[in-house]
DNA sequence: TCGCTCTAGTTAGAACCTATAACCAGTAGC
DNA sequence: GCTACTGGTTATAGGTTCTAACTAGAGCGA
């Protein structure tokens, strides 16, 4: 063979970065990303401190490992769902069973940005990713009202859509699909609708659906 | 005459704690909000660290106030524009402006969510505020749609509205009008249309006017 | 006007944090 | 078996929040 796989340092190296992931994500479901200490995710695991430097090279550097897993995590739960047959109100509760099970996570990609961080390269590939999957499950549903303004603006600026051959009524439906579950979705997961007991989902399912009614 | 008004302490002291938020929001602004520093801030004032201590209990307290003002401030925005004769689309522009004008603060009630943090009791008071023009917005335009499940839920969860009597789907309309701004302007804030370089302002335009032609 | 009190500031210091430097033991590979 | 590299250590610098103890001075009543 020409490739030996993995050393058995490489091995262990991966499985220490897969821990000290595992508790970083623990801290910041405790108490959000400004909490995550270095130094205590060492201590749990019985190292000290500077230890960690071997494997991050420093806090941004494991938060950028983790808000990449995050885009990987959420892109392959999209694929699953469609690939599993799901409509758009289908994708849409796969993503918010998917954000409620670790808020913080996905507050991590959609949550408030860090002036001046750029999410690196490849989160941006993923997150094409997910934006393809649900270009290609609202054209699924044939568009058959006449372009609105904003369809007219998009099919100047479809770029993004990385060459994907949709009519931009198409485009607009997946742009408001993201927005629109973003927007219930983020608001639920922060807790705005703490005082009023009604359920998210059900607007989630209403704002899905008159996308393909309008 | 009852009462002698503030005495000059008062009046320094509110100068001072005025003073020192301002510098908290250029901090905010720059580097967002776990990057504010006490320490930092005292020292651009000419006073030595925990001198802040005098004005502001602790950090938590500082955000606090931060974020009262927050609230403070979008509601007056939202109240001016309505009471200005503003209709949606004309409300949406006023709070995507207000937003714009400086996203960390927007961030500041509508992002990240702290796990553990609630906000103070006045805060969701001006939430309440917010959403009555809101409601008094959308019911300007008369509802003509049959009632949709949603609806249906929310006449028995209309507690939040305090009391307004207005019919379920003026609710749901206020509610929409509400996450679907959230969505596409937190999107737009966070940088995430950054690639796809279309007017998000169009976007918004054709989401509030959808709420209102369904 | 004297004197008390309260306020706004000071410095010192404890307990954290990130991150670097210097060192050391043990493993992998030639 | 020797060498080089890896993963750990401790020490340390400099940052943070926040408390404690103290001081200078302003305001106010007798």
């Amino acid at each position: 063979m020409t490739d030996a796989g993995p050393t058995s340092r490489e091995r262990y190296r991966a499985q220490v970065r897969a821990e000290i992931k595992q508790h970083a994500w623990e801290q910041i479901a405790e108490a959000g990303v400004p909490a995550l200490s270095l130094n205590a995710i060492a201590k749990k695991l019985g190292m000290s401190g500077p230890a960690l430097y071997r494997y991050f090279a420093n806090r941004d550097d494991l938060v950028t490992a983790l808000i990449r897993d995050a885009y990987r995590s959420v892109a392959d739960t999209v694929r699953a769902a469609y690939d599993g047959g799901a409509d758009l109100a289908g994708l849409a509760h796969a993503i918010r069973d998917w954000a409620r099970e670790d808020p913080q996570r996905y507050f991590l990609i959609y949550g408030t940005p860090v002036p001046g961080y750029h999410a690196p390269e490849d989160t941006t590939a993923i997150s094409h990713e997910v934006m393809a999957v649900l270009i290609e499950a609202c054209g699924a549903r044939p568009a058959e009202a006449a372009p609105t303004p904003f369809d007219t603006h998009l099919e100047d600026h479809r770029e993004w859509a990385g060459g994907h051959p949709a009519p931009a009524a198409v485009l607009h439906r997946a742009l408001a699909f993201w927005t629109r579950l973003h927007g219930v979705l983020s608001l639920e997961l922060a807790g705005h609708f703490a005082g009023m007991r009604f359920d998210a989902g059900l607007l989630i399912d209403e704002e899905v659906a008159a996308l393909t009614a309008g």
